[in-house]
DNA sequence: TTGATATTGAAATCCGTTTTCAATATGACC
DNA sequence: GGTCATATTGAAAACGGATTTCAATATCAA
């Protein structure tokens, strides 16, 4: 049974001789709510609304320890900023990215997880994490001009 | 049958109403002769062997020239700088990359890639490129201590 | 050879991200 | 509650890879 974020970040960071904040709260509140996906830049836009005063550089450390903290997983796209997707640890998912209009779709594929296992046997290579991500044109984009 | 890398970018440069330099030339040179997933920085450095003149900006606007040409396919590990592969018209790869030595290992792997087509489909999405990279331990890495 | 224009190198700039630093907030201890 | 060491904050500066600017230079069609 999956721990409330809330929870688990306390727990986080008592074990680490860290303290609570008002802000480090709000982020965790704004990323949780907000959805996937988020880049640093739209989840300060999000957390200025609750919390006008934070400060740019809070919510990228906020990031980090949240990465750090197992809440979070820092992805990089082609787009060139890295993007946090929440709670990935209930089993690892892929991407589909429109490079039209951004949208990602996520997907799971056992067999395809299995045959990369296999290329890395075969390769003497003991995996640690991947990634595969799929570019190109979602249903609604398919049929639109540039 | 393939040509030859020269007379590729001669042929795009003229198509283009571009010119043919020196510098477009030895940028090529060591690009060709140097292998694969080269750094801008790292290419540098090679030009600069041969024409210790070379500006940087020029190795970054021929690498850029040359991807655009197909002589050159830009990838984005997770590194954070970008990295051009030579030539990979010949063939859709993936990578192994060892995360402690840095050693990359491609692979090509036809099953998968028919799976990633089924997954596209079931989403209606229309594939443009696909990126897949395992991160682990390659085998001379597996041993060691940190 | 000429002349329009593409290209170059150096330096400035860009932009996402990280770090610095002085002011402030937190929380363990009393 | 009060004290105090120290973790955290926001603003601004710094960072680093990549790109752009600009005046000087090279290319190439005529």
């Amino acid at each position: 049974m999956r721990k409330q974020a809330a929870e688990q970040l306390s727990e986080y960071l008592s074990g680490q001789g860290l303290k609570s904040t008002r802000q480090r709260d709000d982020v965790l509140n704004a990323f949780v709510s907000a959805g996937r996906h988020l880049s640093a830049e739209e989840l300060y836009l999000l957390v200025k609304k609750s919390n006008p005063g934070i400060g740019y550089a809070t919510v990228y450390r906020t990031l980090k320890l949240l990465a750090e903290a197992g809440l979070a997983d820092e992805r990089r796209f082609e787009d060139g900023f890295t993007r946090y997707e929440y709670n990935a640890s209930d089993g690892h998912h892929d991407h589909l990215i429109c490079t039209r209009c951004g949208k990602i779709i996520e997907f799971e594929n056992e067999r395809i997880e299995q045959l990369q296992q296999d290329v890395a046997r075969k390769n003497r290579f003991k995996v640690q994490s991947h990634k595969l991500e799929l570019y190109g044109l979602c249903s609604d984009c398919q049929g639109q001009r540039k």
